[in-house]
DNA sequence: AACCCGTGGAC
DNA sequence: TGTCCAAGGGT
């Protein structure tokens, strides 16, 4: 046995398999991709899952595979149609990435996702966890798929201490998870320990006397279950400040623009907007300044309406919204729009612009 | 390794 | 109200 997995000492294995096993065969929710073992809808499932609660899942999965059935219509579709699924979900370019995996899928091995980790974990937004979540669930391969709540579980269960904000420790779980998997049924092993972790074993207040697996944990018997896991804290998210401009055109339709195709909602469409310099409260000027360099319209910003504020994980948006009036024709592009109100259905916007359009343009 | 990439719910 | 964070991956 390698030297770091000597903590390993003394855990019994197959104890443990078969009481985290029976109890997850016992308690497991139904979820909607728990109905079948088809890979295409277990891997769906598992990029929609990534960062992202079970009930936040549920009706964007529903749509999902209402819309695209199968590995092949997924592939067919167009990339616009899957992004507009999305919408709302976050984190795009899962969408982008899934896509274009299926697409190899369909091209490279004739519609059967792979069931080898060489050849799964070369597809697009399938890393580490993913590949064994697949592997494991749809196909009964005994590899670990080691999320938050793997780590947070095995953190108590063995009492370990490292920081699993550190890529490094998650490396540490998979070489323990590898030596303690159920061969036999490391689906509802890899599962069962996800469940526990979504449900009994949480982050704050485990309710260990529930646990069908106290007995086996370290964390428990020496009473330090909530000091466990240990995770360094994040960034403070950086506050920037924005003004967006609700811009009509002289036939009354409003002007939208799409985002660059990488960064931040990489591809989303947006209303005018600007990153406001530190210290200018010029707002409105360097707003018409803003659209006539960037996009050639001679706009002319009237009212400040009021501001909406987006938290990402990494940083604020505090947008100052003005209403405005672009004078001439507009020429549209592949990136610049001019919509009816009806239309902003058609586009994908992400939340923050998605809530200046509903509050201050279809309730105005 | 460290940083980027969304969102909404729980407390 | 602020804080944390959820079935991570790409770079």
């Amino acid at each position: 046995m390698k030297e770091h997995l000597e903590i390993l000492q003394g855990f019994q294995a197959e104890t443990f398999q078969q009481d985290l096993i029976g109890w997850f065969t016992e308690e497991q929710r139904d979820l909607p991709w728990r109905i079948n073992k088809d890979p295409y809808r277990i891997w769906v499932s598992e990029i929609m899952l990534q960062q992202t609660r079970v009930e936040a899942v549920k009706p964007f999965y529903h749509r999902f595979m209402e819309k695209f059935p199968t590995l092949e219509a997924l592939a067919d579709a167009h990339e616009d149609e899957v992004l507009k699924a999305w919408e709302g979900l976050g984190y795009y370019s899962r969408a982008r990435n899934l896509h274009a995996a299926v697409k190899e899928v369909k091209e490279t091995y004739g519609g059967k996702v792979p069931d080898t980790p060489g050849e799964i974990g070369k597809l697009k937004g399938v890393g580490p966890y993913t590949k064994g979540a697949i592997l494991s669930i749809a196909y009964g391969v005994p590899e670990p798929a080691v999320d938050g709540n793997v780590m947070r579980v095995f953190s108590r269960i063995l009492s370990i201490w490292d920081d699993i904000a550190k890529p490094k420790t998650r490396k540490l779980f998979e070489d323990i998870i590898r030596e303690v998997i159920s061969k036999e049924n490391p689906s509802y092993f890899n599962q069962g320990l996800m469940e526990l972790g979504a449900l009994i074993c949480i982050p704050k207040n485990p309710a260990c006397l529930l646990c069908p697996v106290r007995q086996h944990c370290r964390a428990f018997h020496e009473g330090v279950q909530k000091e466990l896991p240990v995770k360094s804290k994040a960034k403070d998210p950086v506050i920037v400040p924005l003004a967006a401009g609700i811009l009509r055109a002289e036939d009354g339709r409003y002007v939208v623009n799409k985002r660059p195709s990488s960064g931040l909602l990489a591809n989303m469409w947006e209303f005018p907007n600007i990153e406001l310099q530190e210290g200018v409260s010029k707002h409105k000027q360097q707003l018409s300044y803003y659209a006539k360099e960037k996009f050639g319209l001679a706009v002319e910003v009237d009212e400040f309406v009021g501001t909406v504020q987006h938290s990402f994980t990494h940083r604020t948006w505090d947008i100052f919204v003005f209403r405005g009036k672009v004078k001439g024709e507009v020429r549209e592009t592949d990136s610049l729009k001019l919509l009816t109100e009806e239309e902003f259905a058609e586009y994908t916007f992400s939340r923050s612009h998605r809530n200046i359009f509903e509050q201050y343009v279809v309730q105005a």
